[in-house]
DNA sequence: ATCTTATTTGTGAACCTTCACACTCAATAG
DNA sequence: CTATTGAGTGTGAAGGTTCACAAATAAGAT
């Protein structure tokens, strides 16, 4: 097998243009399959880089060639399931267009994090700029300030504004997720929300008030979470402990759900005979809560292809409309929600 | 404030040297913070830096000096709990130490998908490298030579080689699993074990045998999952088809271990008063299932700062001894564990 | 045979740093 | 008063590639 030199020096182009007397210009050519070479040199010098194992050096490519073929994606909250899910399958969809990413999680979503972020990579040439901004204090134009001209997209962002973006319609989710509950004769629906400095846990919040407003019910009492099963568990102790009334349940994900549930049980309400619930996001475990979960999917496949798809667009053609692309989640009911009888 | 320049040229060392009347050398070294500067110069450059906004060029420096301050870790089954809350805390401390990171997943773990991985990065001057390769099929030599060179710390490896790496202590946690069941007096006790290719599954497993088998008990039925928790609640049916009397049963891990429970209830059997449950890994949500899961928690987050920490020492002291270093789990006792009555 | 034109190959510069060294100038020592 | 030091600063090269262009060769047209 080939193997490299012993002195550990990077073979270059000299190396193999030296090699088979051709110069590195002609080597670079066939490198980049540049047409112009003829057939016999080509085969040669193809055959002298496998030979002595060269491998073009990125750095000094990027160097000239002002890309990278890097793209980063900066994110908060990554350890909670849907931000982690859209990494996930950000990574995914880069690497599948042959871009290798740079992960970078921030713990506290301020500009100032942020800033330090796109700075220790600012001269590091990404070529574009993933971010996963689920909470607020981030407006678009401090951002692209900062960017700089390097194209970026955010996910998961508000909702209706015009920066590029690709989200889930957290909305239409809450929507769904509300009107299955009234389609089963529902009035007193409750609710636990996700911490109101995120994006979509206001959105979701909302959409149950609206929703409830349109079918001219009065909505019950909202408590705030933290996505957590524990802060699930806290939250709705506090709505049975106030002594409302409720006979359903919209959870703003399913963690919470989880651990409403078990607090509902311990107060000796059953799920779903004395409360329907309904979680958001379908996690995997959903189907194996105790009862089945009916919750609300978001296809996080989807969204992390498109935004990477949408990104790329954004670096090959910079006239391409900035908008905000939104996908929809769908309802899967299992066996959490009940008719109320 | 100071923005950038319209041309989109960035601004360069010599730009900066040339607005202050010194050369680009004094100017690098104001950069680097190289003493030989007087104080008066050094002041000046520095308002010339802030005044033009410039930042320095990663690429050019990597180049020279053949350092890009940038880690890869290259990742199999992130979306498994283990493995994602691996990447995440490893992403951590790098961050800490000043590295940017690299994130490659892979879906097949092959060589040649590893080979890939590498290859893709092999021209991109990575500093280090850290793989996480819960699964069977990938050797040291191959990717020591694979990697030629470039230093490299495994995560979540067979326990006992001696390629440098960080685990943690699998079989030490079945153990105290085990030996809690046994503890509490019951005799019957089964398992659901994780896919038998990874190499955590297989020293859970083996280790649930050995303890029994040093209690002087044989073992009882074992059947596989798939690491999900529908995955564990399949095994848990064929186990209960099975006909297999038990009156304990040792999951994989936490989702297996719900799926389980809920093939239990299925069964008409109640937890822990029938059967005693413990899982795995202490995810966050496990306190608040149904009941609140006995299980095994591992510390993801010094699994990731102590990976980097070694990694960083292999790339400054190539003399490292090369070892596996290795930090035990501990045992959460919660209410889905009883002695036998 | 000569002049175009097309094809293939080679040369010099540029990208932006850092490194090794040389230079200048003042202060100290002999 | 010259030699030696040392701090501060500048110069040339190198790192490995691509780009723009020039040169050489081959093929075609007049």
């Amino acid at each position: 097998m080939a193997r490299t030199n012993p002195a550990h020096r990077r073979i270059t182009l000299h190396d193999v243009a030296q090699f088979c007397g051709v110069s590195y210009q002609t080597v670079s050519r066939v490198v980049n399959n540049n047409p112009h070479v003829s057939k016999e040199t080509r085969r040669r010098v193809l055959r002298a880089i496998k030979e002595l194992n060269y491998q073009p050096n990125h750095v000094a490519r990027s160097l000239v060639t002002r890309r990278s073929n890097l793209l980063e994606v900066i994110t908060f909250g990554s350890n909670h399931y849907g931000p982690s899910q859209m990494v996930a399958h950000v990574e995914q969809a880069a690497r599948q267009q042959g871009y290798n990413l740079i992960l970078t999680n921030i713990s506290h979503m301020s500009l100032d994090e942020i800033r330090a972020a796109i700075n220790s990579l600012s001269g590091r040439l990404v070529d574009g700029l993933i971010m996963i901004t689920p909470v607020k204090g981030v407006e678009y134009d401090e951002l692209a300030d900062l960017c700089d001209g390097i194209p970026f997209v955010m996910i998961d962002t508000q909702l209706g504004s015009t920066t590029p973006s690709v989200v889930i319609n957290q909305w239409y989710g809450s929507q769904l997720a509300t009107q299955h509950l009234i389609d089963l004769g529902h009035r007193a629906i409750c609710e636990i929300s996700g911490p109101l400095n995120w994006h979509g846990a206001v959105a979701r919040h909302e959409s149950w008030r609206a929703t409830l407003a349109a079918a001219g019910i009065s909505p019950g009492q909202s408590a705030e979470g933290d996505w957590t099963a524990v802060g699930g568990y806290q939250a709705a102790v506090r709505l049975i402990e106030s002594r409302a009334h409720f006979t359903a349940l919209v959870a703003g994900n399913d963690q919470m759900a989880l651990g409403a549930m078990r607090a509902l049980r311990e107060a000796g309400l059953r799920v779903p005979q004395d409360v329907s619930v309904v979680g958001f996001d379908d996690i995997p475990e959903a189907v194996c809560f105790e009862p089945p979960l009916t919750t609300i999917r978001q296809d996080f496949d989807l969204l992390g292809s498109q935004s990477v798809e949408y990104l790329l667009d954004l670096m090959k053609r910079p006239d391409t409309p900035l908008q905000q692309r939104v996908l929809y989640p769908t309802l899967i009911e299992r066996q959490s929600t009940l008719p109320l009888s």
